[in-house]
RNA sequence: GCCGCCAUCGUCUAACGGUUAGGACGCCAGGUUUUCAUCCUGGUAAUCGGGGUUCGACUCCCCGUGGCGGUACCA
């Protein structure tokens, strides 16, 4: 493990712009992960530096996504109550509460001829752009305004005309910084473009509102998407015009489709809560999102948070996209919700076992009341999502079972043999105590009944199972006969035998 | 167009110059079971192409190809 000198300190830095997708949260993670296994501290900011694409309650959205996964700042921007906070030093964490830094910072570079004023109009900017297209050259700022006299500039500035503040970046300069993901990255300053880095609205840019961030609050380590990678050496070069220490950066690869073009929304979900909704539990989502991209360089796959902060380590992160495949998601899902405790899962599944009732206009049969939980643990072992749980039980909430009769013969019998068998089983059930039904009692009671016609278990057992469930995957039919009692069981016996 | 990053089964990935290229998901087959599922066993399937370097390349280098990202007064 490597020894850090200063504190470790990394941060997740949302825009509030729309809703955490799981890009997002695997960066959050990640950054988590690294915090924690090397007793640092990990903070959230929020970059809402464009007032344009913000979205109302997105911020608190994030947050509250981030608390159901179990992952929570140490600093920065928090929830309390369901509303926006903040605790920590550093603060305010919140970019447009900071705009006096920025405008500072620009101002400092501006003066120590690193930066300079810019009136070019956004219309000169694309037409500029659009004759470099055609052109097929490199498309990027033409100088204009680096060149313009100190006393044009504050004539300008006097009479009130827009501006925006640009980096001067140096002409010919190697810039070199090594990423823990990817190693020694090199680029020439001649390929970065004079960034805008204040806005004519006074907001920063993100480059600019990283740097002084990133170095007011400390940040160690900036880890995030792979889509920043092209525009790090700017921030390289904007800090040492600053005259700070750049942050080691950790560049992640990508999400993707099936397709392998970027995750997005159109194939699929994107949004955390998407998942959260249709019944993934937020640890199981955790982990796999863990392995898009990284691997413990062992065979295990299931993981608590805890043995990621034990385990994580930059030097098993992959450079490549990883395609974030829903098939093996229901698999790790599916074994996260058969570990889960029987009184746990209920409390999962009762959501959207609600949700289920009401979508489908159930109401909850008498026999139901008292077996509710039991009901619902029926489904435990056989569902992938918590949202599958309504229609795995649907069996047990409607008298109209709407099967296709031929499913009541199985495979090695034919339909009188049914019709004969569910008679004598109506004739041996009608027998029962009240107390017979329970699981154990009325499988034995059913097996005897077996030996005692000298049956075969599916000449019994599948027509029964059938009568009972209408459908043939289905819980066994000792534990569905529990629930329903014997009343209900006979009902459905009856029926059975009408169809026939 | 220009710049950058990347490349092992369908998918997630292991192998950091020497393995019959391993595991997981999926799929297929067999077994257990009262059907399905679970579970167990087995199978299917990969080093993008071409050149080097080396006794020996998945691994290192170069060139292609392909994918992705960036190229905003968005982040």
């Amino acid at each position: 493990m490597p020894l850090f000198s200063k504190k470790i300190r990394t941060r997740f830095a949302p825009s509030p712009t729309g809703y955490m997708h799981v890009g997002n949260l695997r960066s959050a993670l990640y950054e988590y992960l690294f915090a924690k296994q090397n007793k640092g501290i990990f903070f959230i900011r929020l970059e809402d530096t464009d007032q344009s694409r913000e979205v109302a309650g997105a911020a608190e959205n994030i947050l509250k996504v981030l608390k159901i996964a179990g992952i929570e700042p140490d600093e920065g921007i928090c929830l309390k109550e369901g509303k926006l906070a903040e605790k920590g030093h550093f603060g305010p964490y919140t970019q447009s509460q900071r705009l006096n830094l920025y405008q500072k910072y620009a101002n400092q570079l501006v003066k120590a001829g690193l930066a300079y004023y810019c009136f070019c109009t956004e219309e000169r900017l694309e037409l500029l752009r659009k004759d470099q297209e055609a052109a097929k050259l490199p498309t990027r700022y033409d100088f204009h305004c680096r060149s313009l006299l100190p006393e044009e500039v504050q004539k300008r500035l006097d009479q009130g005309d827009k501006y925006v503040i640009r980096m001067k970046v140096p002409e010919n300069r190697e810039i070199e910084f090594e990423d823990m993901v990817r190693g020694k990255i090199k680029v020439n300053s001649r390929e970065i473009d004079d960034q805008i880095i204040l806005k004519a609205d006074g907001f920063p840019t993100y480059h600019l509102a990283h740097a002084v961030d990133d170095h007011l609050m400390e940040t160690t380590h900036v880890i995030r998407g792979e889509e920043w990678l092209p525009s790090t050496p700017k921030h390289i070069l904007l800090f040492e015009a600053l005259g700070w220490e750049p942050p080691i950066y950790a560049h992640l690869p990508m999400i993707l489709n099936t397709d392998r073009t970027k995750l997005s929304k159109r194939q699929g979900d994107v949004a955390v809560e998407d998942y959260l909704a249709k019944g993934y539990l937020p640890e199981a989502l955790l982990n796999f999102i863990s392995l898009l991209g990284w691997n413990p360089g062992t065979e295990k796959e299931l993981f608590t948070l805890d043995e990621l902060i034990k385990e994580f380590s930059f030097a098993k992160v992959h450079k490549a996209g990883a395609v974030f495949d829903v098939k093996k998601l229901d698999w790790m899902n599916g074994e996260y919700i058969k570990k889960l405790e029987n009184k746990i899962f209920v409390q999962a599944a009762m959501p959207f076992f609600e949700k289920f009732l009401t979508d489908n206009n159930f109401t909850i049969p008498a026999y139901l009341e008292a077996n509710f939980d039991k009901a619902l643990l029926l489904a435990q072992q056989r569902i992938s999502r918590l949202a599958e749980v309504g229609e795995g039980i649907r069996f047990l909430l409607t008298e109209n079972l709407g099967y296709d009769p031929a499913k009541l013969v199985w495979k090695k019998s034919d339909a009188a043999k049914a019709k004969e068998i569910l008679n004598l089983l109506i004739n041996d059930i009608s027998g029962y105590a009240e107390t017979d039904f329970t699981k154990e009692n009325f499988e034995n009671k059913l097996k005897d009944f077996i030996t005692r016609n000298n049956l075969a278990n599916g000449d019994v057992l599948w027509p029964l199972r059938v009568a009972l469930t209408g459908a043939d995957k289905s819980p066994a039919p000792f534990e569905v006969a529990e629930i329903l009692g014997k009343e209900a069981t006979l009902s459905r016996l009856r029926q059975a035998i009408e169809k026939l």
